[in-house]
DNA sequence: TAGATTGTTAATCGATTAACAATC
DNA sequence: TAGATTGTTAATCGATTAACAATC
């Protein structure tokens, strides 16, 4: 059993990146990496991965390194991706559907159980092999099945609403990709926020401070 | 014009949170803010607000505070959202035909230019008024219109060549879906990752964090 | 003017890096 | 064993917070 109290957020963010990295070498059929070849591989500095994988355990071995499949599956074992949290999918618009489609939910602990939208014209399309259901299912959709996590892929001004009323359903975890900051209102939910806008932004950012006003 | 130099990677990443906080307020008719209500809204210290936007000058008043429409118009400016970067996407499945129909481009300072990919079941439909155009013209396109971003929606196989022929067009700048880590091999690129399978273990973890093993 | 609030310097806190003893 | 490389402690670096003089 890990220790695990007190990691850092840091860390934290960078764990899916190690298993990305590891996974890969997997797949390279390399069996053995010491810190500093994946430091190298990765750009990080030896010292960090080492401190990095020690918050959780100590996965190496002196004189060796560390075992490639051994590690790729105790960082899996960390994140917890053997989990199949019961989730549903709020807002199938394209955004919403194509979340559904696109992301492997299985292989990240996740099980899609409900995809819902208020909108007729979306209601009872299949995304998934799935039917979207009618947001006003949802209460009774929860009393039967308990979803723990919720994806919202719906309209900035409804995220707040939807939140709180899905919270008092018993589901206060949030993959949130509407434009709205849940985190700052709901001081007793998980949340992880996907500004996509942000992203682009701080994108136009690099390459304004680039090539400043070159083309403005 | 402001000072710039040196500008650490964490405050350039609270620049678009923070604009659209000021957004919000705007439209709420607010016209002046102090860091302290700021701060109280977006759950930071109203000390880092202060220090994060003197890194680009001082846009607030002793005694008074921020006018909310002059700040939320130099984060603008200070991002460069007034641009317009040519841009193409390059990979129109179910991920890049949402990204080109779900974000404000024109609004983020970009202008997306054209639209590519190889799969000859998807070149000639149309996205957002464009037809999608087959990826062997690219070299072509570029040549006539200078794009100068790439939106790489393709699978991560082919994400490296792909990046690699882009900065051989003249293309260097990227805002990358694919599950590759773009920024590891090209040093001389500005690129702008969106991990969404990172982010969807970071919230796996989270959850596995509050509630271990619960149902595992 | 007095009160409020900034801009900025100094203090603190946390994260990264370096160093090295432990050990395979 | 000798060489390599970890786990871990100490040193450094950077980012956040606190404090306060400047000033509207």
């Amino acid at each position: 059993m890990p220790k695990r109290e007190g990691v850092s957020l840091s860390v934290i963010k960078r764990l899916p990146r190690y298993y990305r990295f590891l996974g890969d070498l997997l797949r390279k059929d390399v069996t053995r990496i010491s810190s500093r070849e994946l430091a190298q591989l990765m750009q990080l500095t030896a010292s960090q991965i080492r401190q990095d994988l020690n918050c959780f355990g100590g996965f190496g071995q002196q004189g060796y390194g560390y075992n490639v499949a051994a590690l790729h599956k105790e960082i899996a074992n960390i994140m917890g991706l053997h989990r199949h949290t019961p989730t549903i999918l709020l807002g199938a618009g394209n955004l919403g559907r194509t979340i559904a489609r696109h992301m492997n939910f299985e292989s990240s602990g996740f099980e899609l159980i409900g995809i819902f939208d208020s909108d007729p014209n979306v209601i009872g399309q299949t995304v998934r092999d799935m039917v979207v259901a009618d947001s006003a299912s949802l209460e009774k959709f929860c009393q039967a099945h308990h979803p723990r996590a919720a994806i919202l892929c719906i309209p900035k001004d409804v995220a707040y609403e939807c939140a709180k009323n899905l919270m008092s359903l018993g589901v206060n975890c949030f993959w949130n990709f509407s434009h709205y900051d849940l985190a700052v209102d709901f001081e007793g939910a998980i949340v992880e926020n996907v500004h996509l806008g942000d992203s682009l932004m701080t994108f136009c950012y690099q390459i304004n401070a680039a090539y400043p006003e070159e083309e403005a």
